[in-house]
DNA sequence: GAGTTGACTTCAG
DNA sequence: GCTGAAGCCAACT
């Protein structure tokens, strides 16, 4: 374990935080926002590995459909799913409702 | 040390 | 417009 790589993973978890109630965000957004849009697959290995760390709003990172891709990885079935709507966000059949509408974009709000 | 895998993305048919 | 296959980078085995 260097501590370069757990920056990197830090920076994903410290952008997952940042992700606004009720908003939601892909993983190639996060890895540009990151400067690793080619390594959006590595952002979706730090959220894996979050679930051994901190309480990181996994539920509000998914693909760029929209679609919870992720949702297999907690624990319940449609648990990714119960989280999202809590929040206001529709999800419909592992896919998110106005997913353009809620995306929130790192590299542009930050 | 080398090969496989993966919570993705994008190009091609 | 939708489905299929290839590409990318880092971690895991």
């Amino acid at each position: 374990m260097k501590a370069e790589s757990l920056n990197f993973f830090n920076q994903v978890y410290e952008v997952a935080k940042l992700i606004p109630y009720g908003r939601v965000t892909s993983y190639g957004a996060i890895a540009n926002y990151l400067g690793a849009s080619r390594s959006a697959r590595m952002v979706g290995y730090a959220m894996n590995a979050s679930h051994n760390m901190e309480h990181i709003p996994a539920h509000r990172v998914v693909n760029r459909k929209g679609l919870l891709t992720g949702k297999h990885h907690f624990e319940g079935t449609n648990l990714m799913q119960q989280l999202l709507e809590s929040e206001g966000i529709k999800v419909i059949e592992n896919q998110i409702q106005d997913f353009e509408a809620i995306f929130w974009n790192p590299s542009k709000e930050l």
